[in-house]
DNA sequence: TATTGTTATACTCTATAACTATA
DNA sequence: TATAGTTATAGAGTATAACAATA
């Protein structure tokens, strides 16, 4: 065992503090870098600037949220002029998120802030440790139901799922 | 490189995802063994269980939660009999929590469904893959700020800090 | 009939402030 | 004066339901 005893080796208690200082510290980076929606409106901006436009159910259900939710999120996003709802013509119903250009540097600025603020979280591990790190972590989110993120990775064009 | 490419290999979409399925899981585990509190319930369960009576503050410190929070919780726990706050001769300003006979069965309860639970979330990896991910996940949440864990610990008298 | 997106409403969770009692 | 705990209130975040447009 390299662990030790107590709560430093329950996985709940662990995930919940490493959660709560990255969330912490992405709010912050967000806030600094005038993206709205904090975390979340980070992960848009990413999934946005990845795909061909992935619609907002898909969106949605690629960061774990309600579509409810994500009109809200793209509303701020948009008004903030880094995102462009456009109509998707293969459906009508649904609307195709993209990066804006000025959404495009925002979201490079944030990236490198991120950079920045995932080193001092990760400070504690050297640098195998953190590939392996982040290598497990992706394995476990990819078999982590009820939503299947391949499901939502191939509409999003990720063919590494 | 062995993740793949796109958000699979983000750091904060796996936390996410990882975190949801696991919150998931406890939520409808502390459900089933009528836990109130889902995995909050759990987790102040569990330190209560291990210290010698740690005072409300320390837990919600060590919860991450206001103390606010914790009052509500507690009220709910010990509503259910499952803890009992037990004056502090030291300060009579404070409370210890201990669990109650009743709540030392309950937690035993919940800890085996947890114990399939996390099994089924860890299932993409193999036993010594597992191991390596809750001991980088401890080292992690050990450095996480801004509430230094060790500080907590030891009043949780955790000595592996 | 089912689905996408929006809106309005209600609900839950959490934070803020004020209070009591101790230190 | 500062701290532990409680309570009441307000606020943020989220879910529910109803709707319009389209499939």
């Amino acid at each position: 065992m390299t662990t030790p005893a107590g709560t430093a080796a329950d996985l709940g208690w662990s995930l919940g503090a490493v959660m709560r200082a990255y969330l912490r510290a992405v709010t912050a980076a967000a806030a600094a870098a005038d993206v709205p929606g904090g975390p979340r409106g980070h992960q848009v901006l990413t999934a946005a600037g990845q795909g061909v436009g992935a619609s907002q159910l898909a969106l949605a259900q690629h960061l774990g949220v309600d579509r409810t939710v994500m009109t809200y999120l793209l509303d701020d996003l948009e008004r903030a002029g880094l995102v462009e709802r456009r109509p998707d013509p293969a459906d009508r119903r649904a609307r195709r998120i993209l990066l804006t250009d000025a959404g495009r540097v925002r979201l490079g600025e944030l990236e490198g802030a991120l950079q920045r603020v995932e080193e001092e979280l990760l400070a504690p591990l050297d640098g195998q440790e953190r590939q392996i790190l982040r290598g497990l972590l992706a394995r476990l989110a990819a078999g982590a139901g009820p939503v299947n993120p391949c499901q939502v990775a191939v509409e999003l064009e990720q063919p590494g799922c």
